[in-house]
DNA sequence: ATTATTATTGATAATGATAACCATTACCTA
DNA sequence: TAGGTAATGGTTATCATTATCAATAATAAT
């Protein structure tokens, strides 16, 4: 599991500095399980470091999301969530949203197929509309069990 | 190719009437090719349908949700775009983004592994968290053609 | 048909997420 | 250690989407 360092210099090799903010922002996406927006970032960090500014939280998601180390999910509603995008083959998942009251749950089922599925189409549109790939997503929506009993 | 009847008598019997806006949006919705925006709704609407409001625009795309008629699509830039959910099982498609410009693109293939994979994970998913799936997103990220020569 | 009922409309204001600005501060390099 | 400059954070601006509400129009009742 890469450690301070490792991030130290990945931010270091690519044109931005390693400060304090940028240090506990990402220390809260990697002990937190994901799926947080800027503003519940903003408030869990308010605590520890307080005077940070949700601006910063902003600017470094943004800049994660630059970087390749965070992924965005936008959940329907008007706000995006946050989650370290892990190097770790094992931790690729995708999300189950609820669109009655917007919970998000991870799933790792069906790793193997999917990834196959993906690679392969991933080679024909790239063939096909000269599409340079970096990701995709999966994502089903659908209602929890409690939205599903409330109607 | 369901025409005006087959939509009115939808609204009917949905606790809804069927408008003069309503059917202008829906039409405008079926003749083009789909990815409209709101914004971009509201303005193609007002030269033929001149007085018509934006907020009967989010109000109109927010019923056909509901109605499962139109889906929502969200390209990572803040606003969300729609486009009508054919029943036609041949015209499932899913979406290419260009993180650089916001250009989406559909695609068509390997349709029939596809399925059978989600097939699959709804399955898993609804007996594993009870969850009811009702729908499935499916999009590729990444760089077109222009914008990976422009960098 | 005419009227009564009630959903729908559209203008405007409010909200809420995110981005722009800019003076101040803190990282890093020489 | 000092200087150059990127990063910060307070504030304001922007932009998409919602709420409000009086006026209107679609359907139901007579």
């Amino acid at each position: 599991m890469p450690g301070r360092h490792h991030w130290q210099n990945r931010f270091r090799d690519n044109v931005s500095r390693w400060t304090a903010p940028r240090e506990s922002i990402l220390g809260l996406l990697r002990r937190s399980s994901g799926h947080l927006s800027a503003k519940e970032i903003y408030a869990a960090l308010y605590e520890r470091h307080p005077g940070i500014g949700l601006t910063t939280v902003y600017r470094t998601l943004e800049l994660l999301l630059g970087l390749g180390v965070v992924q965005k999910v936008s959940s329907g509603d008007g706000h995006s969530r946050y989650e370290l995008k892990s190097a770790d083959k094992d931790d690729h998942h995708h999300h189950l949203i609820c669109t009655g009251c917007g919970r998000i749950i991870d799933y790792r089922n069906f790793v193997e197929e999917e990834l196959e599925l993906v690679r392969r189409t991933e080679d024909a549109l790239t063939k096909k509309y000269g599409f340079l790939i970096k990701d995709h997503n999966i994502e089903f929506l659908g209602l929890c069990d409690k939205c599903r009993k409330a109607k």
